[in-house]
DNA sequence: TATTGTTATACTCTATAACTATA
DNA sequence: TATAGTTATAGAGTATAACAATA
């Protein structure tokens, strides 16, 4: 076909067939464009991905079970408990053995672990802000309500 | 009834607050439970993630450059390599050095790779089917144009 | 026996830089 | 000098299973 092109229309060429109508495809491409976003935004700050979020969600509800947490954000326990561990070891986070349940770790935010989520609190909003790119409103909530349909679909099992 | 609140109960009453509007956070979810079914569906079969839908470029694209392939399905040319080399061992792929720029790869399907996707194709697409979850085809279409809308935004930079 | 969390191992994907061979 | 791809190394995230302590 286009043998004598140039490289950049070469370049737009390549055909993606059905995978341009294929959910896990453009949901890949967002996270990623997001994520890289997230990174530019957080650079300069010792955070790796998900332990602010987790940080966030611990601060939302201190004494939570590490378990429940990370059932709630989908992170798998041995990934959960690395995680736990650094931020620990950074004085964000102080683990509890409840005497009810000495098998159980309840989460809740240290001093500074508190005063860091309050550092950057509107860092992460300002973020989350950012992400909704140049939707309307109208597309942002309606974009947010499919997201969540899909979702909670895929999680009836 | 039990006198104290089930475990299910508690469990659910982990607090995300702004992280529900988060569009990171719940592309992040989304695209954990779409790959969850593919792996599903595709279990039984020595396909990676990525895998089959680099052999399903290539097989739209053949004799496109490994590189122009991998910038459309935003590979990094190091992971690149060792995906294109294993398609390559598993005998699906095959690598031609042209002429005019020896620097260059192009990759083709071979005689194999062309009858795996073909065999595959229809569980692969059927996937997609099954990704639009309970969507009706208007928030289905709606939801595509949105997340694409997202994507090209983001990458205007 | 079942559950909570830990440890250990391995693999996928990503990031980075140094390297080659061409151009 | 720049480009296409490779190699090497490191790290994040995930999957899995074996394990300890507790229930």
């Amino acid at each position: 076909m286009n043998r004598h092109v140039a490289p950049e229309v070469v370049e737009a060429d390549v055909e993606l067939g059905e995978l341009n109508a294929s959910l896990g495809f453009l949901l890949r491409v967002a996270q990623l464009q997001i994520f890289e976003q997230f990174f530019e935004a957080m650079s300069g700050e010792s955070l790796k991905p998900g332990e602010f979020t987790v940080l966030w969600v611990i601060g939302l509800n201190p004494g939570a079970g590490q378990g429940a947490i990370a059932r709630r954000l989908m992170i798998k326990p041995a990934h959960m408990t690395k995680l736990i561990q650094r931020l620990v070891e950074a004085g964000h986070v102080e683990r509890t053995v409840p005497p009810d349940d000495r098998r159980s770790v309840q989460l809740s935010l240290t001093k500074e672990g508190l005063a860091f989520v309050a550092k950057h609190k509107d860092r992460f909003l300002q973020l989350h802000e950012a992400e909704r790119g140049s939707f309307t409103d109208t597309e942002y909530t309606r974009f947010v309500a499919l997201l969540r349909k899909l979702i909670v679909t895929g999680s009836e099992r």
